[in-house]
DNA sequence: AGCCAACTTCGATTAGAGATCGGTTTTCGG
DNA sequence: CCGAAAACCGATCTCTAATCGAAGTTGGCT
């Protein structure tokens, strides 16, 4: 029975292709905010500058690494240890996520895309600024239909 | 050491509280995509009209429940067999998988998410109604500012 | 009523990913 | 040149999806 690739989600082609867009663990995700922030980190500074979870240096690392892997950090030597920094920022990586969601959800046709966004946003707690796009995203689906 | 939860992402609270935003596995969204395009169908009609990967009905089962544990079907029984039947479509599916990605990403402002968003479609083959979008969400985010 | 095929149920297994650690090796810098 | 700091390496744990087969149920037809 053909086992072989149920894995299109995570990892990457370890070739040199284009890699997947990412999916973030917890820490990862924390691990992005800190380089956000402090914009290039050491392992030890990223866990210095961290909440207490008690967790070590090591699982830091190995976290970095894996987010270099994923071509969302890169690294760089600076005497002995490794400064890190981010590849892209939030919003790029927001971009890639939301690529990879419609490649999987929706490969041909935008306007599902289109619809949900909308989606989430009139979900959102009714500000002002949430209920203009989301006109806004109805009457432009609306105006352009199919497709 | 703190083990417990670093599991927010995939699994859903066991509980009763409102579950998580799924992840869907590959198979998971091929039954998702059958569902859509017949709207009920048991077990047994979901492996038949798929593409043959030799996998058996039992797959297509536990897949079925896992779907169902994830509230995105429901069932109900017609004599011997379950009938499965999609709690929603795929544009309202987009929506919560946005909507998770934005609560892990930035939970507090919905501007990053339009921005990615915004990326997303930029990065589309330059279609015309691409273009239409990114221009009206650009011009969105230029005049309503900070948020 | 009773049988059997169709279904469900119920583990068990495999594989991959993130998180986590500790021991070993490498390497600056004083 | 020595020691602390850091990288490196592999092992472990947990969780999920995917997968199957064996065993138990059940509805419908004769």
């Amino acid at each position: 029975m053909d086992k072989e690739k149920h894995n299109l989600l995570f990892g990457l082609k370890l070739d040199d292709g284009p890699s997947e867009a990412p999916i973030l663990g917890e820490l990862e995700l924390d691990v992005m905010e800190s380089l956000w922030r402090e914009n290039s980190q050491t392992a030890q500074q990223v866990l210095d500058g961290m909440p207490d979870r008690g967790i070590g240096l090591s699982t830091i690392q190995s976290t970095l690494e894996r987010l270099v892997r994923k071509q969302l950090l890169c690294r760089t030597k600076s005497s002995r240890a490794f400064v890190y920094s981010p590849l892209i920022d939030r919003e790029q990586l927001i971009g890639l996520m939301i690529q990879q969601l419609a490649s999987r959800l929706t490969p041909d046709r935008i306007t599902p895309m289109i619809s949900g966004f909308c989606a989430f946003v009139e979900k959102r707690p009714a500000k002002k600024k949430a209920r203009d796009l989301a006109n806004l995203l109805r009457r432009f689906l609306k105006r352009t239909d199919g497709g």
